[in-house]
DNA sequence: GTATATTTTCAATATATACTGAAAGTTTAA
DNA sequence: TTAAACTTTCAGTATATATTGAAAATATAC
């Protein structure tokens, strides 16, 4: 396969495995783009290699700076910027865990404290089916947010290496 | 907090974080108000419940047993169809794991082993930074496929102990 | 200072996704 | 066997989400 198809390929798959998990289309793509980009991009040419509008591409671009995964560059004598990927993929999986625990696993995880706390008659068996599937899951959720607490403070090689050893 | 505000709560909730991660919303509730009741419940029950439409609730109950998340039970002199949903957390993480990584995991592992075979010239930035990236995101996600089929074949308390006692 | 290049905003519009409801299909108790 | 109970299907519709594009705001080279 030659360098423009896989490209075009790389872009599509991204774009729609965003989609699958929750991240709109085109952001995963404009991701794309960058992340395979040896320079930095202007928003004009991430416009044109992706068709898209310049409100879509400048409000992609910040929400991207938004996630960590971009930065902008300045370049003296010219008034355009330029955007570029983190391109280290452990650093970006961390990035991606560590706003994704904040925005959504949290709050999920201080309401599930709440609904821990409903009243109701022991011998009822819908409060207790309800308060052990919610204790459950919150010490469930309670887990999951450790492992990202200490993936996120951990090196790379925590999950290429070490995992794997233990479990293998 | 009293039971049904509780519940009301649980499930939107439930629906609000599928959403965020790409499942459908009403299927997340519907999923929610099976975990939390005691019985098993028929559509007419899901449909009153959370007032969606048969067609709705029917698709919806199927696509959650092709998820592995609930089974059908049958009442000798009844002719409907009762659902109950699994209730081990544990078990519930697995199978979600499982179908995701069947469904969007894997196919993309096969198309990026494919990426990495890009022909190119060597000097060619553009060709280097893309084989670069794609080579780096299969080898994570190669490790993220392999993480989540030693989950798959543990017991839960590799989730719940082994974890936390190695980083902590 | 100011003309203009560039970025940002957001109402209007388009697209993708989800839902409804009624008709068709299926099952089973009698 | 058949009629009623129940399930499934899917075209039409509604809703949610994403995108456009042009106008307004901003920044900076001269």
């Amino acid at each position: 396969m030659e360098l423009p198809e896989a490209k075009q390929k790389f872009i599509e798959a991204w774009g729609k495995l965003g989609s699958e998990w929750g991240i709109n289309r085109t952001m995963a793509q404009v991701h794309a783009l960058l992340l395979i980009s040896p320079e930095a991009l202007t928003t004009e040419q991430v416009m044109e290699q992706l068709q898209i509008s310049r409100g879509n591409a400048n409000m992609t671009l910040r929400d991207l700076i938004n996630w960590g995964l971009l930065e902008k560059e300045h370049r003296t004598g010219e008034r355009k910027e330029y955007f570029f990927a983190e391109k280290d993929v452990w650093t970006i999986a961390r990035q991606v865990a560590k706003e994704r625990k904040r925005r959504e696993l949290e709050p999920v995880l201080k309401l599930l404290t709440q609904l821990q706390e409903v009243q109701g008659d022991e011998k009822d068996p819908e409060y207790k089916t309800f308060k052990k599937s919610v204790t459950d899951i919150n010490k469930l959720a309670g887990n999951v947010d450790k492992t990202l607490e200490t993936m996120l403070k951990a090196e790379e090689n925590w999950f290429f290496g070490s995992i794997f050893k233990i479990f293998k």
